[in-house]
DNA sequence: CTATTGTACAACCAAATGGTTGTAGATGGA
DNA sequence: TCCATCTACAACCATTTGGTTGTACAATAG
């Protein structure tokens, strides 16, 4: 019970989210990301780069794969690990339901305004902000 | 140029993301923004609709806060939330940053394709994406 | 076969999270 | 004044995170 009708169908889809916003949150994984769009690398390429222990990062990627923003391939003995760009646009359409609201927001403010304001003209300057 | 990370000259920019996408990494909180966004909140009308106490959401709207991404602002006894549509923008900023770098690698390597593959064109409509 | 490299995984630990309760200070209304 | 409401904050607790070390196992080099 999501309390607002956000996600009522499949809960899961919260955890997904949760998932996916926590693994951007920390400073290596995203740096793992972004070097690991640009090129495949190791785990243990990644963690030599990285002032903690293998295990660390193996953890960080961990959490990365589990967000869905990383694969893992095998390569004889090494595993390559890989940003997959879609993952990026999940995250931004999980922002996108949050402007969603903001756009619903100016747009019943438009209708006000359109009643209220109307002689401003279409490009209405006037300050209308609620922090007067 | 940015990149938060590793080569950061100011430290305090990770942090700044760090806590963007860990206060968007939890389903109450993502909530508490889309509310605040339509409507300015008391953080005690907030807190009647979740399973959980008064102190627990006021938690929730401090980490918010912290992150940038709400504001408070006192109407007598009441403490109103509202959220910060810029804040949106913010972390969209920060995916960008790792799309910018997918884009390099996009570029990369449609420089080879060129080389290896010119007899296609300049069009270069084949599907050379990373899903294939 | 032996040694080295790369991974996987478990056990452990300090610190942070997410929740609780309790207490105290402002604010507004009767 | 007295009381109800809203907020702030501290103390506490269970769980998770982020890190360590150590061990075990597959794949490669000699």
């Amino acid at each position: 019970m999501v309390v607002d009708g956000v996600a009522a169908g499949s809960g899961g889809a919260d955890e997904t989210v949760d998932r996916l916003f926590h693994a951007l949150a920390d400073t290596t994984r995203r740096d793992i990301l972004r070097r690991c769009v640009r090129d495949e690398l190791s785990v243990s390429r990644l963690a030599a780069t990285y002032p903690m222990s293998f295990a660390a990062v193996q953890k960080h990627v961990t959490v990365l794969e589990r967000a869905g923003l990383v694969t893992k391939q095998r390569r004889g003995r090494e595993q390559l690990v890989r940003t997959d760009p879609d993952a990026v646009g999940r995250a931004r359409q999980a922002l996108d339901g949050l402007e969603s609201a903001w756009r619903a927001r100016v747009d019943r403010m438009s209708g006000l305004l359109a009643d209220d304001d109307a002689e401003a003209g279409p490009d209405g300057n006037t300050r209308k902000g609620p922090d007067g």
